[in-house]
RNA sequence: CGCGGGAUAGAGCAGCCUGGUAGCUCGUUUGGCUCAUAACCAAAAGGUCGUUGGUUCAAAUCCAACUCCCGCAACCA
């Protein structure tokens, strides 16, 4: 029995959750009912991340004080959150006083490898932000919202020095001390690392006034990068609380959008800190929609919320997490759903439940207790983090009970009149019933739970509505 | 020459590292069964493995070139 440390990246709070979100949940959620059933003690943290000048802005187009504006966002993430029955034990938002607070003194921790310098940019006075040179050059140097060419200018940033960490980030990469998943996202990060030149690791005030003050500089915001991904140690206490019953963390769980700044810049901020990095960094692949990235302008974005009305939420986790690959981008369509729904929670599972309880109680089979689990081929998928394919195994336990009822005959044992040799098939049968629901557990708690008090019960008797009913 | 991923049956994918009868799921067709949510089981049809060349007794698998798709390129899960 150890302790494990699990953390999701934690959401920007300038809209609204969408699916990608979700995959974020689910996978830590499922490592983390895994890790228990292992037995395990598991500690799980869940977040928003509510400063920077999009929030600022946004509250100001609708006329909220941006405190309530990220109040409200906040709590939508907490309630998507509830909805997909994500395990976790520790909540933070970024605006939390004392999250604030913990990280202004980490930022005097980092001092010695901070230095302030004047970044010189492209700026729209109309916009009042900074544009990349690549925007300079496709607008040609005139801003297509104002009609006036963006000036030259130049503002003081603290910077975070990445020449003290890179060699010891390198090496912990390639050693796997922190071992990123999967393996050609780790070839990626080495070569970015090598290109990352020193981390702005803050802001004038004028550019963002939304955020965490610059300790002994009040013209200075922090970044809001420096101050999100802090959070991962400020919910644990640090620095008022020693971390290391917890710290470094098992597994963190991002998408493979923002890798790059768990696989650089935390790791440059935790060994400021003289902290370890964590052991894992997963990174999953996108939800596609019909095969396009999903996006706002296209207007083929899914809403999770719709897709958990469609067909209940044991559904969404079993889409998500059998048919969205762990590691890869894959496709949802609301066709791919429904015959994910129909062809397999309905027909593989729910029938198998309902044929094999009306077995039972025609032969009258009672009195069965939850057999051992054990599965190494399981298990070691699973600790590969190789979700997708443990749930693929699993459900491959189901479709062969599927195929040993047939070839058992129980109903023609019965009609020979050879009842013990059909209650002893019908016995094996639900074990193995048992034994898949177990396998299952940490992708479809609910099923599994219902499964196992249906069998495990004085009496078996099929549920009066089947477990996923057709419409 | 920015970096990376991919191209295998109608669809989605595995196999490639460690060459040697091309496999899985869904769909289609046929048959079986009747315990079950018109559910389940079995069988069949369907692929010159992106193109061209090379290595080899033998290439989806190794090498080279090419074509086409798709990500990423600093705050978008």
């Amino acid at each position: 029995m150890s302790k494990v440390y699990i953390c999701t990246a934690i959401p920007y709070v300038n809209g609204n959750p969408h699916i990608g979100h979700a995959m974020d949940y689910l996978l830590a959620d499922t490592y983390a009912r895994y890790r228990r059933s292992q037995g395990d003690e598991v500690r799980f943290q869940v977040g928003t991340d509510e400063h920077g000048n999009k929030v600022y802005s946004t509250a100001q187009k609708n006329g909220l004080s941006v405190e309530a504006y990220a109040a409200q966002n906040s709590q939508k993430f907490q309630d998507f959150i509830k909805k997909l029955d994500i395990t976790y034990t520790d909540a933070i938002r970024t605006t939390d006083a004392d999250h604030v607070r913990r990280c202004q003194e980490i930022w005097k921790q980092l001092e010695p490898h901070i230095y302030a310098a004047n970044y010189d940019g492209w700026y729209c006075e109309g916009c009042e932000s900074f544009v990349t040179q690549k925007e300079y050059d496709e607008n040609g140097g005139i801003c297509p919202d104002h009609q006036k060419p963006y000036q030259k200018l130049t503002e003081k940033n603290y910077y975070l020095r990445m020449d003290d960490f890179r060699d010891q980030i390198r090496a912990k990469i390639e050693s796997d001390e922190m071992l990123i998943l999967p393996e050609f996202r780790k070839q990626e990060m080495l070569r970015l690392l090598e290109d990352t030149p020193d981390i702005s690791i803050s802001r004038p005030r004028k550019q963002l006034s939304w955020g965490v003050p610059v300790p002994g500089d009040d013209e200075q915001v922090m970044y809001v990068w420096v101050d999100a991904l802090s959070n991962y140690i400020t919910v644990l206490g640090y620095p008022d609380q020693d971390i290391s019953e917890w710290w470094p963390a098992s597994a963190q769980f991002v998408g493979k959008d923002i890798l790059r700044f768990h696989t650089i810049t935390w790791p440059a901020i935790l060994l400021g800190l003289d902290l370890k990095l964590p052991q894992k960094v997963i990174s999953h692949g996108h939800v596609l929609a019909g095969g396009q990235k999903m996006s706002k302008s296209i207007g083929n974005v899914v809403d999770p919320m719709a897709v958990l009305e469609r067909h209940g939420l044991e559904a969404f986790r079993y889409y998500f997490l059998r048919h969205i690959d762990t590691f890869a981008d894959s496709d949802f369509t609301w066709e791919k759903f429904d015959e994910a729904y129909n062809n397999e929670l309905a027909n593989d599972l729910g029938n198998l439940v309902q044929r094999l309880a009306t077995l039972c109680r025609k032969n009258e089979v009672h009195g069965i207790s939850m057999p051992e689990v054990v599965d190494e081929e399981y298990r070691k998928l699973m600790d590969r983090y190789e979700f997708s394919k443990a749930f693929d195994y699993a459900w491959g336990k189901v479709q062969q009970l599927n195929k040993d009822i047939d070839i058992a005959k129980p109903w023609e044992l019965a009609k020979q009149g050879k009842v013990e040799e059909a209650r002893n098939v019908l016995s094996q049968l639900v074990g193995g019933l048992l034994k898949a629901s177990e396998l299952l557990e940490p992708f479809l708690p609910e099923t599994s739970a219902k499964i196992q008090s249906i069998f495990i019960a004085d009496e078996i008797v099929p549920p009066s509505t089947p477990l996923f009913p057709k419409a």
